[in-house]
DNA sequence: TAAGCCATGTAATTGGTTACATGATTTT
DNA sequence: AAAATCATGTAACCAATTACATGGCTTA
């Protein structure tokens, strides 16, 4: 079981949504697109790569299903994928976590600005993450949904996304205060 | 001035480490590492060839000065390297964010593991959170100073950080309070 | 009939990291 | 005397993206 080593994330994201319902790679795309993309993205010149991987590990099963004379391959889980996806989750060991924002890299420096204009990258910031707590807000009823049906765990990664842009909004909320007509 | 496209984000990087004070390499590589490597990572393989471009292209200037028999070379901004970061700054275009946690994607993928192997990751990821904003919070101090020093946006970024991963910590909590005994 | 979506795959490029190479100085 | 830190630079590698290539089906 463990010499399925050599795979990485992206084939853990293509298990991982097999797993939810996906069944062809392009469903994998869009799957990926209107969910997890808020902290994780895989393009897809990753996936069939990855779904040929898989296959040739016997992690997933594919079989050939065209839609009239559009070809499309569908895959299912085997009993070893299912295995191995669990094992992956349960794994614990430091979970990486990588954040890459060029607001707060251009925050950073701000001093280089004059008042307003440094209060004006703070502005747009917030805005920022005012548009994206909105974004976010406008799939939780999909979310609501999927947790009524007995999966809890999409909903309360959007909630983590929504607490932490607000976590943003509201410190420069408070800066806006502080520094106001200083 | 605009010709100095092709210049990256680890240039404005460089630019404005210099601009804080780092007048070595190895400087700004251990301002990076003590600063803005929570939001933003660049390595030293990218810093030397990025002064090299940076002063091909007049922004900075630098000179050999050695300490003891220790080779050194320090830079300065020029007048057009100093315009060029704040022009930079102002430059108001859509801001990159990219978040890649593998938390949130485990989280997201959590239903293929029962209940308590499921809080057990939530607890994880409250753990890590903790742990970092108490991270955060051992430098807030230096960052105070700082910002009585008349530079504030370090302590505000630093501020973010913290009030991000606190809003990660309260959805982890309310999560853990809900699922008590469930 | 054109644009857009469904669907799969590959090639070329990029942006970045790790590792290598070297050597002086300081600390333990 | 060894380990850690200061200091600069390059080469090899890798993960991932963008772009290319192809084609059927659906909608405006």
């Amino acid at each position: 079981l463990a010499r399925g080593r050599e795979l990485g994330p992206p084939d853990f994201v293509v298990l991982g949504m097999i797993r939810q319902g996906a069944r062809s790679g392009y469903a994998i795309k869009r799957a990926v697109e209107l969910s997890i993309r808020f902290f994780w993205t895989i393009s897809q010149a990753q996936i069939y790569p990855s779904l040929a991987r898989l296959e040739r590990a016997g992690l997933v099963i594919g079989k050939s299903e065209p839609l009239g004379r559009r070809r499309r391959r569908t895959f299912a889980l085997t009993p070893a994928g299912e295995d191995l996806l669990r094992e992956w989750l349960r794994l614990d060991e430091p979970i990486p976590f990588e954040l890459r924002d060029m607001g707060l890299l251009k925050l950073f420096f701000a001093g280089a600005l004059g008042r307003d204009e440094a209060r004006e990258l703070v502005f747009a910031m917030r805005d920022r993450s005012v548009r994206q707590v909105k974004t976010l807000g406008a799939i939780t009823a999909e979310a609501e949904g999927v947790a009524a049906q007995g999966n809890l765990y999409p909903l309360l990664t959007l909630r983590m996304g929504i607490a932490f842009h607000q976590g943003l909004i509201d410190v420069c909320r408070d800066f806006e205060a502080e520094t106001d007509g200083g």
